[in-house]
DNA sequence: CTATGGCACGGATT
DNA sequence: AATCCGTGCCATAG
């Protein structure tokens, strides 16, 4: 409700202009690390920008100590289990809260923003070039100048034994530790490469199921195709354990690792898995005590606190030279991006205010209790356009309390709620029922949808058809 | 003959 | 306007 004071102040003194308008919606757009690059480049640039060493609370304006969130914002107020705090919480500890680990290495200390104020090719030379000779290191610069947006390698290797003089097999070895830096994957030839990559590094720390290599390396089509059945054939094993590592893929391993720091707006087209590292949003229980109340946190970079300089200002005011025009061209540009920040906070806040009671029970307990929910619904409740919450929602991914990094598209997804409920029919059948009769189970809990319908859920769930499973859970009965 | 997956259509959603 | 999703129809594998 202080929010409102603090809001209201910039909004009545000017008016919302279409640059405005236009801005906040690209700003909505964006994730939390993408807005971050976003500020950065925009401090870069303008001059009336600055940057201040001291954290305020987004939300009430307060001062902050060095690290943490708003004490007073982020405060229960009672214990009441069905109590909810949220707030918007500046960070920039941007590494390490997501706790995934596949894209950040423990032995460089440097500060984790170094990396966002070098480019990729010098961030990833200043973490090889110890480990190389002189004239490997030329190699590595060329292979590093050579790269596309993405972070693959956009040259041929004949083309660089050309250059230096040298055979494929000192390339490859020069190529092979510079994927073994973070990011975990940078400079390989294709997605394969930089998927191994990142199995070779968690393989040193962690159990990665078995296959997983072998299924990346050799198969690779076969598993972006799903299909599973036949390649359990192959490899001569159950289709469970395939699954099993089809799906450690999704979960644990970055196809783009480049992007997650650097790469430019993803395409939302891709047929590969999608990797989620850096969550926009965190949801746990106060001390993750399940039972306490839950916290939103609303993840918004920062490394200090955004504002007009006011050297700049009074600079402005003094002087009349023929810069002036300029000068207050970036003034309102400067002043424009923080209100617009301000506003995606309070937009977002918003958003999760009335996502979390009503998905509560779905954050909570799991899959099954998602309510059925409509971005439109929201709108309408928040009395804002479609488009805003389309933009909100695009591309956001929220960390739940058991720690899965799901998108926040998930929570209007229409058929999640069945289709787990599918799985739990399908686990505890007797015999293997064919897709009509779990139709059938599926009306008893409520649920009407077409037979054809079931076998598509079966298809998104990687459950076998009836007469597979027969062979895989039933053996010879 | 039965169970399932492919294709395509139409309505809902974004 | 574009995209997603549930469904019906039909071919085919078992």
């Amino acid at each position: 409700m202080n929010l409102n004071h603090y809001q209201g102040q910039h909004q009545t003194q000017s008016p919302m202009t279409s640059a405005h308008i236009a801005q906040t919606m690209t700003l909505l757009y964006m994730t939390s690390t993408e807005l971050l690059q976003t500020i950065d480049v925009e401090l870069a640039k303008n001059p009336a920008l600055e940057l201040v060493n001291e954290r305020r609370c987004p939300m009430c304006g307060r001062k902050l100590p060095p690290q943490g969130p708003c004490p007073i914002c982020s405060q229960p107020k009672t214990m009441d289990p069905d109590e909810t705090i949220i707030f918007v919480s500046p960070r920039d500890d941007f590494y390490s809260y997501s706790g995934s680990g596949t894209t950040y290495r423990d032995e460089d200390h440097e500060d984790p923003f170094s990396s966002t104020n070098l480019d990729l090719p010098t961030y990833v030379l200043r973490q090889v070039a110890p480990e190389l000779e002189a004239d490997e290191r030329e190699i590595a610069a060329m292979i590093l100048t050579n790269l596309d947006e993405d972070g693959f390698l956009d040259v041929e290797m004949r083309e660089i034994c050309r250059f230096h003089h040298t055979t494929p097999g000192k390339v490859e070895a020069v190529l092979h530790k510079i994927q073994r830096c973070d990011p975990l994957g940078v400079s390989a030839r294709n997605i394969e490469e930089a998927l191994l990559a990142q199995v070779d590094f968690l393989s040193q720390s962690s159990e990665v199921p078995e296959f997983t290599r072998r299924l990346i390396a050799d198969d690779f089509e076969r598993l972006e195709k799903r299909q599973y059945s036949e390649l359990a054939k192959i490899y001569n094993t159950s289709v469970q354990t395939i699954q099993q590592a089809a799906r450690f893929i999704s979960e644990n391993l970055n196809p783009f690792p480049s992007r997650t720091n650097w790469g430019s707006f993803r395409q939302p087209n891709d047929n590969t898995p999608e990797v989620f590292h850096q969550p926009d949003i965190l949801i746990y229980y106060l001390d993750n005590k399940p039972g306490n109340p839950l916290i939103i946190e609303i993840i918004t970079p920062s490394r200090g606190t955004l504002r007009l300089n006011p050297l700049f200002k009074k600079a402005l005011k003094e002087q009349q030279g023929e810069n002036q025009e300029e000068w207050k061209k970036d003034i309102d540009k400067a002043s424009l991006l923080i209100k617009c920040i301000q506003q995606r906070n309070n937009t977002m806040r918003q958003l999760m205010e009335r996502l979390v009671s009503i998905q509560k029970s779905f954050i909570i307990h799991g899959d099954v209790h998602l309510e059925p929910l409509t971005r439109a619904q929201i709108a309408e409740e928040l009395e804002v356009h479609e488009s805003t919450i389309s933009r909100a929602v695009a591309n956001k991914t929220v960390q739940l309390p058991n720690k899965k990094i799901i998108p926040m598209a998930m929570f209007f997804d229409r058929s999640l709620a069945i289709r787990a409920l599918m799985r739990d029919i399908i686990e505890n059948e007797n015999s293997a029922m064919n897709d009509t009769d779990i139709r059938k189970q599926l009306q008893a809990h409520g649920i009407s949808v077409a037979r054809r319908t079931v076998a598509k859920y079966r298809a998104m769930e990687g459950i076998l058809p009836a007469h597979l499973r027969r062979i895989e859970k039933f053996a010879t009965a």
